[in-house]
DNA sequence: TGACGTCACTTGTCCTTACGAGTGATGACT
DNA sequence: AGTCATCACTCGTAAGGACAAGTGACGTCA
């Protein structure tokens, strides 16, 4: 019925049409949409132009297609899982490190001896072809289905100082973080964040949908002595889980420890 | 000449061996691909096919499409500026404040009254249809050619208390920290970061290219009565920015009230 | 009643054809 | 030499047809 004329090409005078649709609310969230055919009889369209208008909405990250079923509103809800990546102490008060392991092991990690590549070596400052302990895990949170990739990176140089590390370098990251703090470091961390599309290998194991991004942390913790400890690395969907952090004006050193 | 067997749908062989031939470097980044037409001879498919390749590999962000030229892999450079989101002290050493005011303004901003959303009302953890002031800017850092959407959002109420905010809401942050210390609160606040892919409007206004999600950040300060003073957004794009936070184990509070 | 085959409906894949539109080089004309 | 039309190449858009594959309901048959 709705003749359209405005803006460029056909398919994204569709594609703006069912958009408003969906963004005004006159489909609901989880609705099935029109079937492609109908959509072709409503608009005048041929198929290509309406599955050309349904992909542009799909790459929006707007719509759900199944499969002999039809395409759906996505249900925009916000993420479920919020981590918090501030400090907490343990259970016994004693001690501070990074919070965040809500997670459960989802396969056997796999541990292995690698080097430092372009991206690993710029966060931890160190020169490129440094050796390092690798470990990576599949993580899920069982209440809420979200799964996670974690890599730990540990430089040969630390392991060897601090022997714990070496030898179980798949820890959860307090485990980790406690062992270096009993060796008398004071820990400093930054973490950065980062988001982009998924690889195809991401995509199948982190069980994501269409256009859906990957949330990228990369923590980099510090000793006294200012040298990089430790990396870790945590990806997951943005459709499920999104990051927190807590800060205090009055607590935080300007620029770097006073102590 | 390469004849391709393998996983489940041709467009998608032709994506794995196109990809492939990316990730293993045999095209260099910013290098030209081969036009439709060589694709379609060098695989033997039909036009569709390629493009439905293509298509899927815009998605993942590895290539970028030019209109007349050709298709480049994408130079999958790290972000070139990094948004520092801790806290840090005026010059004159005296206040503590959010980091992170590098932005210029692009354009003049908007100011408005309106009303907590859903969205707005559960980070604010107000009532919904709570009476806000609202300033909307476009924010870009020169150096890089980076830009920002920003939006400040400031309850009636708090206005009314600390009147210099409510008659001036579009200040950088800073200054807004700043008025609120002058007023006698302790500051503390929460950033929640998301990733989302944008909506046309935000693709065209921050000029994202294919496959770029957005960083949205949602900062949130609470002043001394733990109440919500203002809620802070800032969303850009993921190719050209990340964000940076810098935590000290030893200073920072055990733990906090949970939202 | 229960199991199963069929059918109608959905989207997925693939092909062919045609023309529009942006880009850059070539070459003719001034 | 400089200007500009033309042309060949690129990708973008749109239509048509055909068949495969997933889904669910309906009806038949044991």
């Amino acid at each position: 019925m709705s003749e359209i004329q405005r803006p460029g090409a056909l398919y994204q005078q569709v594609a703006a049409a069912i958009r408003e649709a969906i963004l005004s609310g006159e489909f609901e969230p989880d609705s099935l949409l029109p079937s492609e055919a109908q959509l072709m009889a409503r608009y005048g369209v041929s198929r290509p132009t309406v599955r050309n208008a349904i992909a542009a909405l799909r790459a929006e990250g707007l719509i759900d297609v199944r499969h002999g079923k039809g395409s759906f509103v996505r249900s925009s809800g916000q993420p479920v899982l919020t981590l918090e990546r501030g400090v907490s102490r343990t259970r016994d008060g004693k001690f501070v490190m990074p919070s965040g392991d809500i997670w459960q092991e989802a396969e056997e990690p796999s541990t292995y001896r690698t080097r430092t590549t372009k991206a690993t070596g710029r966060l931890l400052g160190l020169d490129v072809e440094e050796a390092l302990f690798g470990c990576d895990r599949l993580l899920t949170d069982p209440s809420t289905g979200t799964r996670a990739m974690h890599r730990t990176l540990i430089p040969f140089e630390v392991a060897e100082a601090v022997p714990l590390l070496g030898q179980e370098p798949c820890k959860p990251s307090a485990a980790l973080y406690w062992v270096l703090t009993q060796a008398g470091h004071k820990l400093t961390w930054t973490e950065t964040v980062r988001a982009r599309m998924p690889l195809p290998d991401e995509r199948t194991t982190l069980r994501l949908p269409d256009a859906t991004p990957i949330l990228h942390v990369s923590r980099i913790a510090h000793g006294t002595d200012d040298r990089p400890l430790i990396l870790e690395e945590l990806r997951f969907g943005a459709d499920r889980a999104e990051l927190a952090y807590r800060i205090t004006a009055d607590r935080q050193p300007a620029q770097h420890p006073r102590s």
